[in-house]
This record gives structure tokens, sequence and C-alpha cells, in this order.
RNA sequence: GGAAGCAUAGCUCAGCCGGGAUGAGCGUUCGCCUCACACGCGAAAGGUCAGGGGUUCGAGCCCCCUUGCUUCCACCA
């Protein structure tokens, strides 16, 4: 049977069609087998409003890479795929279409909201799904799944209400940081801080008389970023050691504008050094302030309402914005003659990382998890190696946050989510939390429950994602062989949202490490360096460089040179290089299946083999080795690279061109035929080793060459064959010394053939001299193929001893020759071992030759006339910068050595 | 304020936890349409591995200092 490669590589249509095939064969499904080791990756679920961008590429390929390698080696591969809810962004998305409608989510109503929602879910959430099947992404898509399926919810609720039980989730009325656009709630790690040039207004309260009055001779001045928060203010604050303010200790002072007369308390919070050393104290709206008022027991003032307007609280000011309200406050203060002076002040402003609004500080009820219990696991399985990060280096970063963390805070005021499972009584206002709707109240027995109207944090869900996927909370046989998974690969830009949650989630619910390993990636850049946005309209769409390129030559593109953890710009030209790569190896393949065609391709027999075949072999059998170590090392980058440049060097370069000679020669059967069988064989391997990074290609010519078997082959497709091993039999060190030398001549001959502009239509004669027998054997071995490659006509080996030399002609004849005959007139070369000798006669055409260096000649006469003249001149010696004159010296002895060398070449012509 | 990373060929970056700068892609120069491939073949030029000091027989790789850039965390009103 014979089958042939298309003329042109052409992805189009062949992804497609293999990614189609794999798919009915079910390659990537993966089931319970206790025979078989399981290897396990959990995809990071991408939010269902996602569109696939170079970020998800770069993510997902690298996954399938280890997948693809694992499954190669044998092991039962599951990549369990999936999609996020993501609720922030998605019911972003969908307020924004409502809006197009204008329609209020309010006015619709949250049943009707979430019926859009899930309409919505089922029209877009699929996208992403396809786009990362073009990728050629090998997950288990029978076991797809979303964070908001039964699973998945059943998972939520089980873990809330165990959390709860325990005392690790808890509702509490603490300081939050509130989005007043997306208003809701967000955690810390929603925030990101800015830096902003603002203003420092600096202001003084008075202070209050004995007899109850404000006095008007002496005051507290203090500063602050955000005047408009001093209608919440319940004190001002010193440092108890302050003797600037220690006759102050016990006073209070009147807060302008509200006419409140609040306290003045020490608290070391205060930097005595910073401003003047006064700090207004507003608890509502500051979370340092808080935790001062706290501690003494200050009254706790919201001034302000969930869409940053002021509030009743704030008196006069109710209703106004809060940057309204700052102005006007100002304004007033300095009518008051209360405003010292405003300073120019740039500071870091805290904002919702979607939105980008600035966040108002604010006090709320809100769920939280505990988080310094469950922490601690998770703190100690990375230090201990137990779960190991790479790049090593991200366990800094890791550990910054773990000794930092503060509770998670986990209720939004959003609706797409899952719903908080707490119930409040309508009537005694007892919570009940449980993991079904309570008929009656525990309590006082009311039947009337209401649940909490909050939704969860999307990470909560997440945080569950590697166990939740495979089961949880029931104990299935997926978990008991699948979990723990066993490496995560993600970016560092998730770190805190999502890995250490997964961790100490995997430990509290499971009792064992989530997996074993996990793999940053960079983030993707644009070629200057700068993120991808939409602000910017940097964007590149992988979908399209997918169908220009082909996804084999994008997944190649993300993954070469480029190191774990570290960011990567994005260039056209290595998509190019990646499409040119996959394009040399169709070729090289076609040529190969070309010349087996009609043939019956046997293994060759040891004896037949030659010695480029065997360096070939044992070069791919070092390459096997390489390749595999840096794989399991997670070292993708260099492993590819090293399949690369064995395949477009070693292999295109010289292999096939030093075999070429033999393909033609028909004479020589069993040479043909281990040339053949060599030719395949490494192909073969070469294309299984590149197959994890070019699974498209690879396939395709695999099972091309498949089919020219005589027999019916036993791996009827690349993604299921077994990843080659390394073998003793296979290394031989001799004939990689040996080719190397010849490989040396080659070059040796090819630098002097340039150098002098020959053609290499002028084929000439070669003599190798030595007084190595070995030497000459391995250029007698290897004459054919290094006379094509040198552009020889023929190669006359000379084996020297002492002053004597004996040339071996054709049919292993010997003749004496002088040695000067062969030297005579001729260029040489020097390499390892032997020395090789052209007549220089036939290398060029010596008329033509002598034309033209005699022209050099007059060239190089007339320029060391002019430097010559220059560095004679004193004028120029003396007047001229100094790297001028260098560089005229310079040029002096090139022109020198030039000219030397065009004599020396004239000379060797009059000679020949 | 704390921490991390990066500074290697003109550009963008590898360099596998001390051993000859082994480098890649693009770019540049020269020569080739050699019957798999011009998305190609052959060859060349170009680097005091940011600067300074130290450890070592030996450092791009380890330590210290300096400079420049990037990022993360925290946030003092």
């Amino acid at each position: 049977m014979s089958r042939e490669l298309a003329k042109t590589y052409d992805p189009r249509g062949l992804e497609d069609r293999l990614y189609q095939k794999w798919m009915d064969k079910k390659y990537f499904h993966a089931e319970v087998d206790y025979d078989r080791k399981p290897f396990t990756i959990v995809i990071p679920p991408p939010n269902i409003t996602g569109k696939l961008h170079m970020g998800h590429a770069l993510d997902e390929t690298m996954q399938d890479i280890l997948i693809r390698f694992k499954r190669m080696q044998g092991y039962n591969t599951l990549w369990q795929p999936g999609t996020d809810h993501a609720a922030i962004s998605t019911e972003v998305k969908i307020i924004e279409k409502l809006k197009e409608e204008g329609i209020d989510k309010y006015d619709l109503g949250r049943e009707k909201f979430l019926e859009r929602a899930w309409n919505w879910k089922k029209e877009y959430g699929g996208h992403i799904v396809e786009q990362l099947k073009k990728l050629g992404s090998s997950c288990d898509w029978d076991r797809e799944r979303f964070t908001m399926d039964d699973g998945c919810n059943r998972a939520v609720t089980e873990v809330f209400v165990k959390m709860h039980e325990k005392g690790y989730i808890y509702k509490g009325r603490r300081i939050i940081n509130w989005c007043p656009v997306c208003n809701t709630s967000i955690s810390d790690a929603e925030v990101e801080y800015q830096e902003q040039a603002g203003h420092l207004w600096h202001i003084k309260y008075p202070v209050m008389r004995e007899d109850g009055t404000p006095s008007d001779t002496q005051f507290l001045t203090f500063a602050t970023t955000r005047p408009e928060t001093m209608l919440g203010d319940t004190a001002v604050a010193i440092h108890p050691e302050d003797e600037r303010y220690a006759h102050l200790i016990g006073k209070s002072v009147m807060l302008p504008l509200m006419n409140r007369v609040i306290p003045v308390v020490t608290d070391t919070y205060v930097d005595r050094e910073f401003g003047t050393g006064v700090v207004k104290i507003t608890p509502a709206h500051d979370p340092n302030d808080f935790e001062v008022g706290k501690r003494h027991d200050l009254p706790v003032i919201n001034v302000m309402n969930d869409d940053a307007t002021i509030n009743e609280n704030g008196g006069k000011f109710a209703g106004m914005d809060r940057y309204a309200a700052r102005k006007a406050i100002v304004e007033e203060l300095e009518s008051l003659g209360l405003l010292v002076k405003i300073e120019d002040y740039s500071h870091n402003v805290g904002t919702h990382e979607r939105c980008k609004t600035t966040v108002e500080p604010l006090v709320k009820e809100q769920w939280f998890v505990k988080m310094d219990e469950l922490i601690k696991p998770a703190v100690e399985a990375v230090k201990t190696g137990e779960i190991r990060l790479i790049p090593e280096r991200m366990e800094k970063t890791y550990f910054n946050w773990t000794d930092n963390i503060r509770d998670w805070c986990i209720s939004r005021q959003l609706w797409w989510g899952h719903r908080i499972p707490a119930y409040y009584c309508d009537q005694c206002g007892e919570v009940v939390v449980a993991r079904t709707a309570p008929q009656a109240c525990p309590k006082c027995g009311c039947t009337h429950l209401t649940q909490d109207p909050d939704v969860l944090d999307t990470w909560f869900s997440s945080a569950l994602w590697p166990f939740e996927t495979l089961g949880w909370p029931d104990e299935t046989e997926d978990l008991k062989y699948f979990y723990p998974t066993d490496v995560l690969v993600t970016g560092y830009d998730i770190i805190f949202f999502w890995v250490i949650r997964m961790i100490f989630s995997g430990f509290e619910q499971m009792g064992k490490k989530p997996f074993h390993t996990v793999l940053f990636h960079g983030l993707m850049r644009d070629s200057q360096g700068r993120k991808f946005s939409k602000s910017l309209g940097n964007g590149i769409d992988p979908l399209e460089l997918i169908d220009q390129y082909g996804a084999d030559a994008l997944r190649l593109t993300l993954i070469t040179g480029n190191a774990p953890g570290n960011d990567m710009r994005f260039y056209y030209e290595r998509m190019e290089n990646s499409r040119n790569f996959a394009n040399k190896v169709w070729n090289a393949s076609r040529f190969i299946l070309m010349n087996m065609n009609g043939k019956t391709v046997t293994e060759a027999p040891a004896q037949t083999l030659q010695p480029v075949d065997r360096w070939i072999l044992s070069k791919l059998n070092t390459l096997i080795k390489d390749a595999t170590a840096n794989m399991e090392n997670f070292e993708l980058g260099i492993a590819v690279q090293k399949v690369y440049d064995f395949i477009w060097e070693e292999f295109c370069d010289w292999y096939i061109e030093m075999v070429k000679p033999r393909l033609y020669n028909t004479d020589d059967a069993a040479s043909q035929n281990a040339a053949l069988w060599t030719l395949k064989t490494v192909l073969t391997d070469a294309l299984k080793l590149l197959h994890p990074y070019m699974p498209f290609i690879t396939e395709e010519i695999f099972c091309t060459l498949q089919d020219m078997e005589a027999e019916p082959s036993m791996e009827e497709s690349i993604v299921i064959s077994r990843w080659p091993e390394y073998r003793e039999d296979r290394n031989f060190p001799k004939e990689e010394k040996d080719i190397e030398i010849i490989k040396q001549a080659v070059r040796a001959v090819r630098n002097i053939r340039n150098d002098s502009n020959v053609p290499p239509s002028r084929r000439t004669t070669i003599y190798v001299v030595s007084d190595k027998e070995d030497i000459i054997r391995t250029f007698t071995e290897g004459r054919l193929f290094f006379a094509s490659l040198a552009y020889a006509n023929e190669v006359r080996m000379v084996l020297k001893a002492g002053e004597d030399a004996k040339t071996f002609t054709e049919d292993g004849q010997t003749v004496d020759a002088q040695m000067e005959d062969i030297t005579k007139d001729a260029v040489s070369v020097v390499i390892p071992g032997a020395t090789l000798y052209i007549p220089f006669a036939e290398l060029v055409d010596v008329a033509q030759e002598t034309e033209r260096l005699k022209k050099e000649k007059k060239r190089l006469e007339g320029e060391l006339a002019r430097v010559n003249g220059m560095l004679s001149n004193e004028r120029f010696l003396s007047k001229a910068p100094e790297e001028k004159v260098a560089a005229e010296r310079e040029k002096l002895a090139k022109y020198t050595q030039m000219m030397e060398q065009v004599e020396l070449r004239l000379s060797q012509l009059q000679g020949a």
C-alpha cells in the first residue's frame, strides 16, 4: 500500500480532519484502570465569557505537551477539562447586554436574570471549548465539567456547610473592599493598587475647652488624602509617647461641619514621624482606623451608600457623589479657616482589578473564611517539597502571601454564582447553614425562612476543582484512582487567587495535596513587551494565527526559547520560523516517502549499515535520552529545541545529503535498503519526539509512513504510539567521532570554495593526506558522500609515512606517489588527523581568477597609497580625533594582509 | 517600605543549579533556483556574558557592592 504526502504542506483542513479522527477513536478518553499508572492534569477552567487568547494558548499547549508525552510513555492519562462560571465577569457581561436592550438588572429580577445568564452560558459557554480543540488539546471531553453544574454545586454547598460547622466560615461585620460600580464586595486579592497623583489636605480641628466650647486658638492639625471621610470621623489619634501632644490626652476635639465632639485617643499605630503626628480616625472607611476603633471602642459611622454617594449620616452632604462631596467639604473647611494647606501628593489607590474603579473600604456584614489554621498544611507541603513549584523562586511569592494571609471575604453581592446556603428566619432572625433549605426554623419553628441573597466568590468553587471534577463529594472510583492529580500548569498571576486556595482546599477536604507539581509560565506580551489589552488594541487572536500558520506552528512558537515563569514576547517572525520548520519536516518526509515508494524496506542487518547510518542512529539515541530527560524535568523549551536542531541540522542537512548518492545508486541493494531503513527509523522516532509539540503534522506523516509498511501496522496513530527509548546497542561513539571529522573536512572545503567564489558546478579532485590509517579508512568509507558534499569529482586517499606517500586508487590498489606532486600548486586545508589538498588550477578558472586578482591588487594598491598618505601626514595625525587615526591604522593592517594574500594567490596561479 | 526577576551577538531570548561563548530565531554580508524543501541550500561577520570587587585551579553561572529596567506584595493618614 502506498500513499503520498501532498506536495505542499497546508495545515488547513489537515488539522481539523485529524482532530476529528482522534475524537472518533476516543484516544483522549480515560477510564479507571488499576493495572496502569495514571497521569492527571486538571485544566485551569477558562471563563465562559472568555475568548481564546494567547495566554490560554500557551497554557493549553504546555499541558497538552505533558499529557501527550505521558500518554506515549504508557501512562493512563487524563486531562480533565471544564469551564468556570466567572461570577463577576459574566454578570457584568449580562448587565451590559441588558443595558443595550434598555433593561435594568433589578427591574428584571433575580429569577429572570438567572434565566438569561443560563441562556447566555448555553449559547456562548461552549465557544472557548471549541477553540481549545483547534489548538489540538487532548482533553477528555467526555468528562467536561462546569463550576456550576450539579456536581460542583453539591461540592460547594458541602464545603461551605462543613467549614461553617468547623468554624472556618463565619459571618462578620468587618471592613471590606467595595466596588461601587460592580456593586459588590471583593477580596483583597482582587484589589489592584495604582499610583495616582492626588493631594494631601492639611486640616485642623478645634480642641474643646473645659467649658464645652471649641477653642478658637488651639487646634490639632493633620493631613488626609480623602477629606470626605471626615464625616465619619469618630476620633483623632496621637502617639501615646508624643510629647508634643501629651497635654491633649483625655481631651476632645470638635469635628467641624458635623458639629460632633470626638475624643483624642492614643495609639501606637500613629507614626510620630509622619506628617504632624496626628491621624483622624474613620473606623467605617479605613482598614487601619477600623482596627484602632476596635481597640478604643469607637463608634463606626458609615457615611457612604453602596454607589459611593454620601448617605444620611453625612448631614447636608448626603446624596452627593464621593468626589463632589470632597470638593464641597474642602471648600467649606477653607471658608471656615480650617484648611491649613494643600500639597500635591502621589499615592497608591486601590482599584478593582476587573473594572479599575477606585474601591471604597466599607464596613459591611460579609462571609469570611478564617485562614490561619487552613493555610498551615499548604505552607508545610511547599516547605517540605511535597508540592514542587517550578520555577523554584515562585516559592518566595507563595510564602510572602501565606505569611501575611488575612481572612478571605467570600460573599459577593451578585446573582450569578453559587448562592450562599445560609437561611434566615423571618421571625427570629436565626441563621441556619444547611445543605438543603430548612422547612422550619429550628429555634422558633417559623416556616418562613429567606436564603442569603449573596453568592460566593468565583474562586471558592475553583478551589475545589481538582476533586470536584472527579466526583467529590461522592466517593468515586475516579477520585480514588486519579486523585491527587499530577501537575498543575498555570500563570504566576493567579498563584494567590487559585493555586494556594486549591492547595489548602485539597488538604482540608481530601486530606491530600491536589497535585505534586505546579508548573508556572509567564505572561504573553506583544513585541514591545506590553501586556495584551483591549484598550491598547494590541491583542493577537490565536485562532487567526492557527488559520494562517497552523496550530502546530503556533504551539512550537509558544514553547521554544522560553523558560518557566518568564514572560514572553510574541513575534510574527517566530511564527514564520515555526511554520518553516513544519514545512521542512513535511518536505523531508516527502523525500523519504518518495524514495521508499515501490520498494520493500526491511530491517537492515547490522553488517549492511554504513558508518553514516550508525552515526545518525547514535545521534538519535542521544537525542532520545536528552530530550526525554528534559521533558521529565519540565524543560519543554529545551527539549523541543534539541529535537528541532536534530531534525533540521543533523538529519536533513547532513544525513539526508550524505545518503543521497546511495539512494540514487541502484547497484548496491543492501546498502540502499540500509539507507532507507535508517531514514525510516530515524524519521519515525523523530516524529514521535516531536509529536507532543506538533501533534498534527507528525500524525499525518506518521500514518502515511505506517501505510507504506508491508505488514499491517501495529501503531495506528502516533497519539498512542510508544515513546522512543534509549538503547545501549544504538550507541556508536566511534562513528560519531568519524563523521564529525568528515563534516569538518566538508566545511573546510566549502569554506575554501566560498572564499574563492568557486561555484559548486566546478568539481575538483581532493587529496586526503594523513599518516593515520584509521583516518584514511574513515574517508574511504565516506568517499561517496564526502565527494558529493564537498563538490568533488574525485577523492584520493594518500597514506603518508614519513616522506613517502601511497595513493589509494578506486579499486583498492595503491600506487606510490610523491608528496611534492600532490601539494604543488594546491590549496591545503588542515583538519584534525589529516590535510586536504585541492589542486588550485582545478578549483578556479585560471584566466578568470588572474584577471580578478589583478583588479583586486590594483584596488588595494590605491587604498594602501591613500591610507599611507594619511598616516604620514603630520597635520592629520595631530588634528584628527584619536578614533579616526586608529581606524586608519586598522585599515592599513587589513589592507596589508589582504595584499599579501592576493600576491600569494597570484604566484600560485602563475605556477599553475 | 518589603521582595523577586532581568541586564549574554544589531533585535528578542535560550544557556539544563562552576569547566573551553555550545548558542537559537530574526536581521546583516557573500555565493547558489544542487532533481524534498527559495517557507530552501552553503558560507561569513558580529559578544571584554551591565560595571566593580571577592571566592575558586577555573565563573555568564556562587558571594558582596553599584547602576539601569520590570514585576509582585504591603501601604502611613
